[in-house]
DNA sequence: ACACAAAGTTCGCGTC
DNA sequence: GACGCGAACTTTGTGT
């Protein structure tokens, strides 16, 4: 068996490839939300109020997925399993 | 009127001082607060469970300024001011 | 023609929905790319040295750019066109 | 004698409250600081710079704890104490 | 020691 | 064009 010489420039720049694909898609989706916002304003909304309202949704979904763990948590320090 | 030779050093100091000052005392804080739960394990509660439940409470707190914020920017988008 | 009884309820919840959706994404991408790291890291490479090499590879990109955009300013302003 | 009813809840409330309160001067405490770089930056300095140099000033401090954690070890190793 | 979570810091956009 | 706000990334701390 021979040991390699390096460390592996296929592999590596396969990762950071694999990555960088990644964030370029993450850029456009990016761009792709501000459009959206950019047409809400055309169609006279307040983007402002509009990123509040997703911020408190996001909130409440953060909440209640507390909430869940929260009563696992108990269950578990009760001794009690869910099911 | 004499202009000044170089950026004042002693002002300078002031505020790195200052600055160093309070972050001291945030250390401090954070130690305290590592203390108490300590203090609260050897009593038995479970600290997973009591920081699980001030981040609720945290969370709940923020929701409720989320609300008021909410409130105002509407007020503001329908013209309105609260008095 | 009937004039809308309020600002359109359905047309607010569908931007919502619309950058919610795109928000989901996003997170689904950073996770992946998470999931890259991890790989990575667990094939030896160090996850720090990958993102700084990131790094450099975006501001190469963004130098090559410009020069693109400096070589399109000159051509444009003596006339020619770039086939 | 009464049997409790419960877990304490006095008690498991005395510690939750006692951590927000250090908590919230915690807060209390980084917006004092934010205050102070904008002070120190509309007195025309650059806060990153200042950043930068407390940083630094942190990082002496630490190696000068260091080489005073040596001594110390020497002393005790050589049965000597400090006075 | 590793992974997850939170905090702090930096970057980019919109505004004035 | 500077300022402040909001979002993204990085880094530090915490729990497993």
């Amino acid at each position: 068996m021979t040991k390699p010489t390096s460390i592996a420039p296929d592999v590596i720049r396969s990762f950071i490839e694999r990555i960088e694909r990644q964030e370029e898609e993450k850029k456009a989706l990016s761009e792709d939300i501000k459009d959206i916002f950019a047409e809400a304003k055309s169609s006279g909304f307040d983007v402002k109020v509009l990123r509040e309202i997703i911020k408190m949704r996001k909130m409440e979904e953060h909440e209640r997925q507390e909430k869940e763990a929260l009563i696992d948590l108990y269950a578990h320090a009760l001794g009690m399993s869910r099911g």
